[in-house]
DNA sequence: ATGAAAGCGCTAACAA
DNA sequence: TTGTTAGCGCTTTCAT
């Protein structure tokens, strides 16, 4: 567009200047091209700018799903640092596919994003994506979920303490046949709270069943499943710690399928604190994330990055609450 | 990174060709080019490219919220085209703010992305922003929300009729004191829920009553507020139609603190049929919009306009659902 | 079959 | 104060 600027006869750099500010600048030649500027309501190709600087001011940021309150949070977090860094997002959802994922990295990378904002598919079992761009030195940094063979930045909740804490609850409300459903096994915050949830039992001197835990793929009919399992046993569960809420509500669903009553017969945590927990019958007992700070951290260590040019490696460990609610306190109480 | 292509020795346009796999090059040279592409792994600068081009492969979607599972159904059958065509997406959130959304117009603009799927924010009350995009000849689709004054192709449900047919549903099941919550009054989606729940009073023989109608911003708060001055009316109604879910959960709230049971003592319908609807209690009769398909729509237009160049403007009124749960039903019947 | 050169839109160093 | 030039990474005529 700044051939149109040369209606003015002057030259192309001389547009630029003024377009810019340029001390070094008549001010009637400036006003003159401000004014054609608007009049033909210019607007600088960033595609050009961008080529000149080799870098663009976009952030990708890839999670599981933009559904997931979680992830919508933790975004808008995101959002918020790097609006003010002048930095726009790419978002996109793996849709828990490692190939999607691997793609999207791939296809970011051949536009030259400032830097990569990733919370792990759960089907991602090799790195070899996130070693490539730290070997071209991009900028990453884990959110959530990370990928414990490759050492980036991250920013994650201590995963083992609140599921400690969740069976330490169960525990004080008097619980003591707790079961956990987990995800995927290669979801290492899943493993986590696995970890936490068997040293919780430990401490409490109960056995840790091996029929009590579960691995499942995150979905609620799954979880349903699960459930239903863990109810058909000689001896079920009074308490299941789910890895979401997504989970905890397929697990409710099938307590109320089975004619159980929660929580008198049965308790349920989950993890997330969707905004859905308080309003399902009972409310659901869940561990609240600081997903939106986790949002800005894991921007302002990419930043941290960008603008330092070098990769420190960070680990960020940010804490959860456990928000208790109905399902998990027993009604004679 | 072509220069380190030259590595080989042979000229820069060469190594284009062989990557090309263009026939006149030969065979030898060829896979030369291509190991050693592969042992840098060379990546193609995508900036470069469209800047060659005069356009990227981007699509730009501007969408209120992406937790509203409508938008985050809609912007996944936006993907399932888009890559479908090879094109990547730029989703991005507005908040309801008419500056985000004219902001993230502009500078999407400026790295010229193909084209613009908007479902336009409630505080938008301009329309110049649009307006540019078509002076420019950009291709843009609107769906869910359009914007009135705007002569663009667009792909909405038709509001008017799902509105009629969720009066017509309470009408039937014996309320007869209806009211409706709506959105903010430049939302024309609203506004056209609005025109289909007075027909449908009308042609029962209904009043439309003016206290029963509210116009509210899009919180679950504010619905609850509104809802509780319904009630306190002399005559308060017998049935709630809210514009969304999440309003329609606000009036739930609103309705069991005052002590009164749903759906025997009132009614409430809400639209978008969310996931939580059937997992709250009672579960919430709601209306379905085709949002994955909307999406669909919306891109396969957009794609229509791309790929033809001429900006063909159309409309397609996708048809909704109304899913009736407990909250319409009394449980006498 | 391959190389040289121009150009996409823009900025910045260098001249004038 | 303004113009000229080169170059960001790539493709594509036009020569060779």
């Amino acid at each position: 567009l700044k051939d149109l600027a040369e209606q003015l006869g002057i030259s192309i750099s001389t547009v630029s200047r003024a377009l810019k500010d340029h001390p070094d600048v008549n001010q009637a030649t400036k006003t003159a091209v401000l004014n054609l500027a608007r009049d033909l309501d210019y607007e600088p190709n960033l595609l050009a700018l961008n080529l000149l600087n080799k870098h663009s001011n976009y952030i990708a940021v890839i999670v599981p799903r933009i559904s997931y309150h979680l992830y919508a949070e933790a975004i808008s977090g995101i959002e918020e640092i790097a609006e003010a860094k002048g930095y726009n997002l790419f978002i996109c959802q793996s849709n828990e596919s490692f190939e999607r994922e691997a793609a999207f990295i791939k296809e970011f990378n051949a536009i030259r994003v400032a830097g990569f904002i990733i919370s792990v598919s759960s089907n991602t079992n090799e790195f070899g994506h996130f070693k490539q761009l730290q070997k071209k030195n991009i900028p990453l940094v884990f959110f959530n979920r990370a990928f414990g063979d490759v050492a980036a930045s991250q920013v994650i909740i201590d995963n083992h303490k609140a599921a400690y804490h969740a069976v330490d609850h169960l525990y004080n409300e008097g619980y003591r046949n707790i079961a956990y459903i987990g995800g995927p096994l290669n979801v290492q915050i899943s493993q986590s709270r696995e970890e936490g949830y068997i040293q919780a039992l430990s401490d409490h001197n109960l056995n840790v069943n091996g029929h009590y835990i579960k691995h499942i793929d995150f979905s609620q009919k799954e979880a349903e499943n699960a459930t239903k399992q863990l109810l058909e046993l000689s001896a079920p569960p009074d308490a299941i710690l789910a890895f979401s809420d997504q989970l905890a509500i397929g697990a409710m669903l099938a307590i109320k399928k089975s004619g159980r009553k929660i929580p008198d017969d049965i308790a349920v945590i989950g993890f997330n604190n969707e905004p859905v927990d308080e309003l399902i019958e009972p409310a659901l007992t869940s561990i609240d994330q600081p997903a939106y700070d986790m949002g800005r951290k894991a921007a302002q260590m990419l930043f941290n990055q960008i603008e330092n040019e070098i990769s420190v490696v960070e680990t960020k460990v940010l804490e959860a609450t456990l928000i208790v609610r109905d399902t998990s306190q027993k009604s004679s109480k």
